[in-house]
DNA sequence: GTCTTCTGTGCATGCGCATGCATGAAAGGG
DNA sequence: CCCTTTCATGCATGCGCATGCACAGAAGAC
């Protein structure tokens, strides 16, 4: 016998559906064409108009649907983006990764879940092993590690409402420190002068900008901040219940409280009514984040608009971006937040 | 020259690292080995205790990740559970996921979210494209094909607070037509006679559920709902708002009100509010799921606890069992609903 | 009618990992 | 000391798709 032709490794000769899922081999030798023709058909690629409604409806009798991991592996691409959120219980991440996904899912992208873990290495590794095309961290703390390390493998990645001290990947951030001003200043307009804060984690930059503009704005006029109508605390409903409840308790009641977001200051609000402490006659309270549920009349909170889905879609566009060229200019986005005052907020008693 | 040998497609003479993201065989190399065994000392397979620690050194090294696409496209595995939901603004389903992505995360499942749109084929193509090794259900309506279409593709699948008529797949839902027979009696208990209801789509098994069982209860003891004090609206906030605008503006307003879910519950009282109604004294409202929030002071909603967590937990439970062998016998749990009293319930107004 | 573009499709191959099988080395048994 | 086991590793290959290249046929140019 002469020499053998090097067996094919799969050609057209491939073993007929081994039950196994439909796959574009499948589909060609239904359509009488080739693999790559079945791929291109199905991509929109050129192929003929007569080639390509023969594919379609090979794919379509079989029930074909092209393998996301055989195309991932070919095309290094995913299409899926990551969100990497601390808490999904926190209303506030809620209403940005609605947002977030929206836009993207118009871009043909979904969204795979990550929780921030204390184990920044184990995400780091979940984050590189090519499950996602771009990550969004929107809880981060100041000295995370993350942001840089994703610059360092070139996955695209991008800061939402918090940010780091480092410019190492695109951010999307409200002007906290502005933001909190403006309470500040409401606060003094209204005629308060003993005013306190339950403040969020000093390593979070929504955390200490928050902070800062209220503590500056207030100093400015000549206004302290009593350290015992102060707290600082995670942003938690529990915890803006049980520090507010520390704050009125305290020898230096004040007449107003800033809470740096509205799930701390939803929880004041809610610690208020167990006291029968009314808003705004006996106590004001300010929040910051404007969430949906703040304006319901239950709470009908005053506090400061950062306009959140702009923020995630901005966000989103941002990645997008990144996605498409990898080397395009950092940027960092900074939305203007604004007061909207409702009626948790009045002059103090006189 | 002789025959020449069949080319190696790819042996250990690979090309060095070409700038792409590091793979199992630029750690091989460095470890010297070959691709194999690295594989096979990532995943704990047996190798020699030194020939691992050469490996993961190697790995360490080079910041080795391995590609999630290879590893999908080798083992036809993902671990990635794809959770579809209508609405995330909805904060029971928050709830929803917040439990069942705990309770996967602990499998080492990720969770990819989809979205249910109008469009089932293409949502079904999306799942079917084998990014994810099952899928979850919440927001289902009664008539969809979806359930059927993911058993007869082999999709391991779960229905989560929702069901359909057909036992297609895996389900855990909370008894709704007992829960809602709780509300029934208690309102009855408290003395009220005039009725109202805002219930939720009847294309729903929650809807229609616990519809059934409230009418039930109430025939029994011979109280009739007015349809002027009942209405049927989608599940959202601003629904339940409205509908508790109509229903109290309505000719036959009744002195109690039973919301088909918390979401509407806490619409409703948000809409008593705006009304100056004192709520349980002008009105008794009463919900169904009890989420978290309901539980808050501004709130302290009377309402029927399904185990929200419990149920989560659940049915991430069965899909696991069912990505591990697709043939087991489909089941059906259900959970016990239970009635939380709280402050928004009292007798009617003599 | 010949020569040059296009166009459509097939062929070969790679993406990164997992795994059945073969092989050689080390350990154990008599 | 030889033969049988066991163990560790290499080899070959497949998973499903995308894509550069080659090639044949059609269309156009002259």
């Amino acid at each position: 016998m002469a020499e053998q032709p090097i067996p094919r490794k799969r050609a057209q000769g491939r073993l007929p559906s081994k039950g196994g899922p439909v796959t574009s081999y499948d589909v060609a030798r239904l359509a009488g064409v080739t693999q790559p023709t079945v791929s291109r058909a199905m991509r929109g690629d050129r192929v003929a108009e007569i080639t390509r409604l023969r594919v379609l409806a090979a794919a379509e009798q079989l029930g074909y649907v092209p393998s996301d991991a055989g195309r991932s592996l070919a095309t290094r691409r995913t299409n899926r983006i990551g969100v990497v959120v601390a808490d999904l219980r926190n209303h506030f991440y809620l209403e940005v990764l609605t947002a977030f996904e929206r836009r993207l899912a118009e871009a043909g992208f979904q969204v795979t879940l990550f929780r921030q873990t204390d184990d920044e290495d184990a995400l780091l590794s979940q984050l590189s092993a090519g499950g996602v095309d771009g990550v969004a961290l929107t809880s981060l703390t100041l000295d995370s590690r993350l942001p840089r390390a994703l610059r360092e493998r070139r996955l695209p990645g991008v800061l939402l409402n918090r940010e780091t001290g480092r410019l190492d990947v695109d951010v999307c951030v409200s002007d906290n420190v502005a933001g909190s001003r403006l309470v500040a200043e409401r606060l003094l307009e209204l005629g308060h002068r003993k005013v306190g804060a339950v403040f969020g984690p000093a390593d979070t930059s929504t955390g200490r900008d928050r902070a800062l503009g209220f503590r500056e704005a207030l100093a400015e006029a000549g206004v302290a901040l009593h350290p015992a109508a102060c707290r600082e605390v995670e942003y938690t409903h529990a915890s803006g219940h049980d520090a507010l409840l520390g704050i009125v308790d305290s020898p230096h009641r004040p007449t107003a409280v800033f809470c740096a977001n509205d799930v701390l200051a939803i929880g004041a609000v809610n610690a208020a009514k167990s006291r029968g402490i009314s808003l705004p006659e006996d106590l004001t309270i300010i929040g910051y984040d404007d969430m949906e549920m703040s304006a319901w009349e239950v709470f009908d909170l005053t506090t400061v608009r950062q306009g959140t889905e702009t923020m995630a879609a901005t966000a989103a566009e941002l990645l997008l971006r990144r996605v498409e060229d990898p080397d395009a200019e950092v940027r960092r986005v900074v939305v203007r937040p604004e007061l909207v005052i409702r009626s948790t907020d009045g002059p103090p008693r006189p």
